[in-house]
RNA sequence: GUGCCCAUAGUGUAGCGGUUAACACUAGAGUUUGUGGAACUCUCAUCACGGGUUCGAAUCCCGUUGGGCACC
């Protein structure tokens, strides 16, 4: 079961909000979706995310499908069920993996001047090794499908190339022809062996290149997903370049249909995404920057900073990270200076409260501006 | 008291006559976007003090101070 519709559109921009209906429960637009890679997100239970209020989380099946493996999860009853989490679970393919592998690569490359990839790539699909054992594993666009069909995951995603940043024309025109033709066999694939209890996504890519992401956004537009994804953003390109690609792309989503910009999570970058039309987020972001002792501050909701707590300045200071902030940290009272004694001798409340003061302010964020559709 | 050894960044060490004194940890400032609690970048030393030898001294010599060991 997947549904979308749209409740509102914005008269000021491309913004909507909308509900997704599927198998495990509904999900409000524009909604962010925390990472919970290897079936739970860093350091947070999923009670607490139910308490900030999250719908709906991201898992990979690249991750899950080498540990503990698919096969295992499908006889526990479905990754819901495995983990503890009966709302919506969105799965990432595995794309992404070929990028950031593929990144390790070329710096090991710079450093030792041979050639030794983990991952491999052709029309077929891509040849993966292992970053646990070294076993080689082969993922065909077809394969992917399977695995997240034991998975069960509400919505499925296909099997891309996150195209690398900096990227040649030639290089990014390569990709997407990869990425166009895995698109293609899954698409088949899946309507051939459907499970109606999934959707499946389609994935652009195309670079930093206009005419490229227009050929891309066309073409996965044509093919009958349940919706849309915008990959390849946030790899290094910076701001500027990835505002151009979400102005581009926006509007040139089919509208009926979900938008889903991958691995986005800075406030700005969300509040600016939204206003183009995309209506779901993920990022390791906040757990991410939570993990590290990096919290986000605002005081208006349009702009935000970010605070280090490790930092020397606060090692005196009694405010908590954020005024007037509902979280579980600030509510509580814990002083800046005391967080910063948790990072500096790496307690794992530290790492907690951080992380759940950001999953906070992003989920705030989201409910602020949903409203003000 | 006598003899021997030691003194280099906050800590532990490298350097054995030759350009900007090296490394690890710590500390400080950053980077982090479809997750490695990871990784990386940058910053921090008047080589215990005073003299001498030398074109050139952390390095060799003398003295002072402070440690350590052995002997009386």
């Amino acid at each position: 079961m997947f549904q979308f519709e749209i409740e509102k559109h914005s008269k000021k921009s491309l913004a909507r909000k909308g509900i997704i209906k599927m198998s495990h429960g509904e999900v409000k637009t524009p909604a962010f979706l925390p990472c919970a890679t290897f079936g739970t997100v860093k350091g947070i239970s999923f009670e607490e995310l139910k308490v900030i209020g999250f719908e709906m989380i991201l898992a990979n099946t690249y991750h899950l499908y080498l540990r503990p493996g698919d096969g295992k999860i499908k006889k526990m009853g479905g990754l819901n069920q495995f983990i503890g989490w009966q709302k919506p679970i969105l799965t990432d393919s595995g794309g992404y993996q070929i990028f950031s592998l593929g990144k390790n690569y070329t710096d090991y490359q710079k450093v030792k001047n041979k050639k030794k990839s983990l991952a491999e790539i052709d029309s077929e699909g891509v040849t993966f090794k292992s970053h646990l054992d070294g076993g080689k594993h082969f993922f065909s666009p077809e394969k992917i499908i399977d695995i997240q069909k034991n998975l069960g995951s509400d919505i499925m995603m296909v099997l891309d190339e996150c195209t690398e940043y900096p990227a040649s024309y030639q290089r990014a025109e390569q990709s997407i022809k990869i990425t166009h033709l895995w698109a293609k066999k899954s698409i088949d694939y899946w309507q051939r062996f459907k499970n109606p209890k999934q959707a499946l996504f389609g994935i652009v890519q195309g670079s930093v290149y206009r005419d490229l992401r227009n050929q891309s956004v066309d073409y996965i537009s044509s093919l009958p997903f349940d919706g849309l994804a915008v990959g390849g953003v946030s790899v290094g390109e910076g701001k500027i370049k990835m505002r151009k690609v979400i102005r581009w792309m926006g509007p040139k989503l089919p509208i009926e249909k979900p938008h889903y910009l991958m691995g986005v999570g800075e406030p700005e970058d969300i509040i600016e995404a939204i206003k183009w039309g995309f209506d779901l987020f993920d990022s390791v972001l906040p757990t991410r920057l939570g993990r590290h002792g990096t919290c986000w501050t605002t005081n208006n909701w349009q702009n935000f900073s970010k605070i280090n707590l490790k930092s020397s300045r606060y090692q005196t200071d009694k405010r908590t990270i954020q005024k007037n902030c509902q979280c579980f940290s600030c509510q509580k009272g814990y002083s800046r200076a005391y967080l910063g004694h948790l990072f500096k001798n790496k307690e794992m409340l530290g790492l907690r409260l951080a992380s759940l003061h950001n999953l906070w302010i992003i989920r705030d964020l989201l409910r602020r501006i949903r409203k003000s559709i």
